[in-house]
DNA sequence: TTCTACATTATAATAGTTCTAAACTGTTGA
DNA sequence: TCAACAGTTTAGAACTATTATAATGTAGAA
C-alpha cells in the first residue's frame, strides 16, 4: 500500500472529494518519476492491470476531465479518433507520428519561443500549441 | 450557372474524376475570395443551401477526404467533438477561441517562424502547427 | 455503344464520449 | 455518533461523428 496522503490532500485541496477511484487514478496517473501520454482507453487498461476493484468507465472519463479542469493534466490536440492527455503540465511542444500513432514530447529547450505578434481583442491567450507532425523519411 | 471548367480540370488533372457532386463542393469551397474554416456539418448546410440536389453524406465525407489527401483542404489539429478542415491550404496557424468554438487565422507574418532544434531519426517533417486557444479576458 | 473501374447512395455499423437516474459515500454539523 | 445532504460512482442507454457495406449509377476509354 502507498502513502496516499498526498493525493487525498492535493484532491481535498482543489475541492474534489478524495475517493477511492480519484486516489487510485491519481496513483496510476502520477506515482511515475517519467510523464506519460495516454487515451482514455489506455488509462483503462492501466487501471484494470493495477487494481481488481474495477472503475466504471463514467468514472475515469469524469476524473481525466476533472483532473483537467483543475490543471493536472493537459489535453493535447491532435486528429485523432481519441483524445490525448498529458501528465506532463509543463510548458512543452509535441511531435505526432501519424503512422505510428505515436506521440512524442519535444523538451522545450529545444524549441524557440513561439512569438505570436497579434491578438484578438478581448481575449487572453490560455495556450500556445506546436504540434509536429512527421512521417517516415524514405 | 458558373464556370465549372477550371474544376474539371483541376479534378481531373489529379486524378479525380469530375463528377457533379465533386463539382458542387468545389464551386462551395473553392469559388470564394476569402478562405474559410468548416465542419463537415457546416459542409453539408452550405451544400443544401445551395443546391436542391442533395449530395449524400457519405460523399461529402469521401470528397472532403479525397481533397484533403490532394492537399487542396487541410485539417486542422483540434480537440474537438468534429474535425476541422481549411480552405487556406497554405502555412499559416489559428487562434481558437474555446469558448466561441472559433477558429480563426493567425497571418503567417504575425508568427516569427517556429524553430525545432531536435529530431526523431528516421522520420522528417510533415507539418509544424501552432495553436493559439484563448479566451475571454476579464 | 459497351465495358469497366470509379463514385454515389442509403443504411447499417462502429467507436468514442456523454447522459441518466439510482445507489453509494465523504463530509458536515447537531 | 449519527443523520442529512451534496457530491460521486455506476451500468447501461443514448448520442454523435465517422466509417463500412453493398447495391446502383456514371464517367471515360475503346
Amino acid at each position: 500500500m502507498l502513502n496516499n496522503s498526498h493525493y487525498i490532500d492535493k484532491l481535498r485541496s482543489s475541492g474534489l472529494r478524495p475517493t477511492k477511484q480519484r486516489i487510485k487514478i491519481c496513483e496510476i496517473l502520477f506515482n511515475t518519476e517519467k510523464t506519460f501520454h495516454f487515451t482514455i482507453n489506455d488509462l483503462v487498461k492501466k487501471i484494470s492491470k493495477a487494481t481488481n476493484d474495477k472503475i466504471s468507465l463514467a468514472t475515469v472519463y469524469n476524473t481525466v476531465h476533472a483532473f483537467k479542469k483543475k490543471g493536472y493534466l493537459k489535453e493535447i490536440p491532435i486528429n485523432s479518433d481519441q483524445s490525448y492527455f498529458d501528465t506532463n503540465t509543463s510548458h512543452h511542444h509535441h511531435f505526432y507520428d501519424e503512422s505510428q500513432k505515436d506521440l512524442i514530447d519535444i523538451d522545450d529547450a529545444d524549441v524557440e519561443p513561439v512569438k505570436i505578434n497579434t491578438r484578438i481583442p478581448g481575449k487572453k491567450i490560455k495556450s500556445v500549441e506546436v504540434l509536429v507532425k512527421v512521417e517516415d523519411a524514405e
